[in-house]
DNA sequence: ACCTGAACACCGTTCAAGT
DNA sequence: ACCTGAACACCGTTCAAGT
């Protein structure tokens, strides 16, 4: 029997020989890969980088996970679940504006994966779903239904990882123009949310 | 001599042996580069594939660009050119209606390379560098300057270039959801518009 | 200056086999 | 079911050499 520590960072001398099991679960592979991706950005998030982490062959990973587009979907879900969504009884309106800061926010803390929910189309997976339908939710609250209510939702969050995706580097402008500072691009972004809200809403 | 017809779509049999022209321009790979991309899509766009549609070798393309993102950056700022100025008497508010509009029916003409200004954060090529002045100008006409006119710029660029990146499939929302008409794509897009348009001007 | 042959250092993924 | 070795079919890019 293998020792039982099996650390995502341990890459162990002993090589396995086939049949030998490595302890990999789904978990532990997502979980490395968000390490990897925090700590060397999106192009060294490879499947043989990956891989070599866990230490373990390239091809194992293929028994966790479907392929490589699958393992990005499940990053860009669990990224969502950090958003926190608005207590019940808030005003509608306030309740959308802290709900989009706060996916802003959460944006702006995984800068690298940003380009992959745009790549990607967004994200259809349980976390997702759950901020589509509390959007729904307070929208309906606010007066706005039906097909105006899916209009609605899809300005504000097109808005919002447009504006988490050109956080860094305005786009369309000079090369002189100095990179903004977060703070002032969190406030921007306020401002235009708080037009669209009016829009909606009046 | 060899004939002088040399078309794009022309693989000649006859290898050359270092030394022969082969009547590569600049400008020739990047119109291939525009056909490669329009006809196969993103995926089919490698420097591999490009060469070989040109009847030329891959490292040969490397005189006339400096790597790949060289070659994407050219194409991302030639898509620009297409996106019509108002006329300069225009009313301002309208006319940055109309110059957005413009935009985002140019950006849905090249889905695939919507991401890509995404992922490069913009573009800083002379066409969208003219696109950014056209839209102060306007914003300056509109009595909105100074950083306000920068964070009023952002807002809409921000938004249009979101817009077009989500066109095809609703970000958020559930697998059912149908992928929407061009036409409704477009109204959804205008009300986002006026209602930023209506905070920035009001 | 412009192009080729060959090579380098990678990718994601599949297949057969081992326990 | 989970993992390995080996391989396949690719990438972008560089280097030396030829005219």
């Amino acid at each position: 029997l293998a020792t039982v520590a099996n650390h995502s960072t341990a890459r162990r001398g002993a090589p396995r020989s086939p049949g030998q099991r490595a302890g990999l679960t789904r978990g532990r592979v997502l979980a490395t890969a968000h390490e990897l991706l925090a700590e060397r950005g999106i192009d060294a998030l490879t499947m043989r980088a990956l891989a070599e982490r866990l230490g373990v062959s390239p091809n194992s990973l293929y028994s966790h996970v479907a392929n490589k587009t699958d393992l990005v979907d499940a990053l860009l879900d669990d990224v969502l679940a950090e958003v926190e969504a608005p207590p019940v009884d808030v005003d509608p309106v306030a309740g959308l504006h802290d709900l989009m800061a706060s996916t802003h926010g959460v944006l702006l803390a995984h800068p690298d994966l940003v380009p992959l929910y745009v790549a990607r189309q967004g994200s259809r997976g349980p976390n997702a779903q759950r901020l589509g339908e509390v959007m729904l939710a307070l929208l309906d609250r606010a007066g706005v239904t039906g097909v105006q209510a899916l209009e609605a939702r899809r300005v504000l969050i097109v808005y919002t990882i447009g504006f988490a995706a050109f956080a860094v580097r305005p786009p369309f402008e000079d090369v002189g123009e100095r990179p903004l500072p977060a703070a002032e691009v969190t406030a921007n972004f306020e401002s235009g949310l708080r037009w669209l809200l009016a829009g909606i809403a009046g």
